[in-house]
DNA sequence: CTGAAAGCGCTTACAG
DNA sequence: CTGAAAGCGCTTACAG
């Protein structure tokens, strides 16, 4: 059986494949009679109109792109992603719009392997826009895209550095503002921030705003990097704490992670050298998630809708393609979800 | 500045787009010192072939689809997924083909609102074939699929039900062997087994695995179905074990759920109930994952290369469209990962 | 309101 | 080895 496509349709109809077109489309042209028996014959017949077709016709693939840079054993233990797809996928199915997503392993070499998918993703036509994760300072791919014409996000982003693009932002100092307010009035006087990744554009606001906040505070704030795994918050955590007498003014009261994964590798860390948490320190964890409910003791996080912030970044990337123009869109601040690993300082 | 295409390739070398298109294609029909002329001015005006025009031509889209049904508040917290999609994503990127993703949630009236977009994906000739996860006892997306004539994989399935399908298997009564002598050894008699969504066929398999097992080493076990969250996790095992006297004989002194997070859940619940990991109870998970490393006690699990199950079932379903005739390709059996929260059982 | 025609960028027999 | 031509399934000015 041959696939039904609007040539048969105007065949079996007796019509022009025109007539056919501008009916199925619900655009002007034809008679209100025409017009349903071509719906009739169409829905029938179960006729579906050829995507390569229709892409071919007004350069639109009806697709969005993600490249996400992460290494693959890695990213299964990120919860973080999947929740930001779902978000996305909601707002994509309801506008018949579709996600090409590819998932590439940073090189060795530290070259952006993501670049060359981008470029290759325009020159075939393959996606209308793209959605940026992990934004850096001074980020390549904004650049690239910029020059590519291609629409684009940042998601959970800063700036909008060219024309077509915008962000969905996030504001790292406000959240940075409620943790460290939160540490203060319990009467934490000395916290450290265990980071992720110090590439990370967001990594570095963050960063940035919990020294800052702390300082108008009048308390002291150390920070140290990691790389957003539970192995290297451990050891992190271990050289951050190992050595240090709990009665030295050095001593952190509070220990501040980038994510959940940190935050949990941290309580095996503080467990290992004999730290007990929250009765000796604190803990508190950016990002939230079922990690920090379930671990022992839990973990206090700020708690962000993933989902909503996917959603937001794909409804500002099809009004992007669309030709709107569009500003950045704020989302909101997260709340800080208290748990028993958020103590009082002992003093 | 006009798109590159072999039109405009062929003008600027003075030959016909045939012979653009043979060059381009390795195929036999021109000269080599065309082709290599054709070569270096696709290379040097950054030609990509337009893969609308491609699809269109010879009715392959070079992309593979997924269609996750799933609760999109809780696909986040399951690593399964997303480890399952770096694997795929490894053998696509090799392969220059394309991966479509969809998340649908499922309707509260247990329609299959996934089978639509299936009909839809072949209607517009977006796939060239499926992945399917979550694979049901009389699931009907075989049926439906094996009507459409789509390319299928069941990923980590039993059965290849129709033409052009085929599973990447996983012997359930085999990891269920595993982890039932491993009780066994330890000196466990009775013990539960908390399952996944019992709707799944896999989850079908293990529980009766897992009493056939322990019917044939002449120990008791139960099951109880959960649904894969933590929360109903918890809850189970509280319905499971409150009330129950540890001297009895329906005390279980193991408790083997179906994954990670019930597991984890479960440590909740025993915790609540005032019962002891592993003085009391021995805990062990079948999924494998971070949560189960970091969790307090660790707990004991069945490790399972998912990465290698996205990737055979990636290379299975490319060698399918491909016209090749596969048989199920066999995955190898889970390891288990001895941690603290197995233990002996106490006489 | 309707139809014949050209075009999107490729591929692929078919003649020369 | 090379070129002219038809076709994949749509869209869209342009005549009637």
């Amino acid at each position: 059986m041959p696939n039904v496509t609007i040539t048969s349709l105007a065949q079996q109809l007796g019509i022009s494949k025109a007539s056919v077109s501008y009916a199925l489309n619900g655009r002007s042209g034809v008679s209100d009679e025409t017009r349903e028996r071509v719906l009739a014959l169409a829905a029938e017949l179960g006729w579906y109109p050829s995507s390569s077709a229709r892409a071919l016709s007004h350069s639109r693939s009806e697709t969005i792109g993600i490249v996400l840079l992460r290494d693959p054993a890695h990213v299964g233990s990120e919860p973080f992603y999947m929740s930001v797809l779902a978000g996305i996928e909601a707002v994509l199915g309801e506008r018949d719009q579709n996600l090409m997503l590819r998932i590439v392993a940073p090189d060795a070499a530290a070259e952006r392997r993501d670049l060359a998918v981008y470029r290759r993703w325009v020159g075939e036509g393959r996606v209308d826009g793209v959605l940026l994760f992990d934004e850096t300072s001074n980020d390549p791919r904004c650049q690239l895209l910029g020059d590519l014409g291609l629409p684009f996000v940042l998601v959970g982003g800063t700036r909008a550095p060219a024309a077509k693009s915008a962000a969905t932002a996030v504001d790292q100092s406000a959240d940075a503002a409620t943790v460290v307010e939160a540490l203060h009035e319990r009467g934490h006087r000395r916290i450290a921030y265990i980071s992720g990744l110090p590439t990370l554009g967001h990594e570095r606001a963050r960063s940035a705003a919990v020294v800052e906040h702390a300082e108008s505070l009048g308390i002291s704030a150390v920070v140290t990097a990691s790389d957003y795994t539970a192995a290297d918050g451990e050891m992190a955590t271990i050289a951050l704490m190992a050595g240090l007498d709990p009665a030295s003014k050095d001593f952190p009261t509070a220990l501040f992670y980038g994510n959940d994964l940190m935050a949990v590798g941290g309580l095996a860390g503080l467990k290992k050298v004999g730290i007990s948490v929250p009765e000796q320190v604190s803990v508190v964890s950016w990002d939230d998630s079922i990690m920090c409910e379930f671990s022992s003791p839990p973990v206090a996080a700020l708690n962000r809708d993933i989902g909503e912030l996917g959603r937001q970044s794909a409804m500002l990337l099809l009004d992007i393609i669309q030709g709107h123009q569009r500003e950045n869109v704020s989302m909101p601040a997260g709340v800080l979800r208290l748990r028993t690993s958020l103590g009082v300082a002992r003093t």
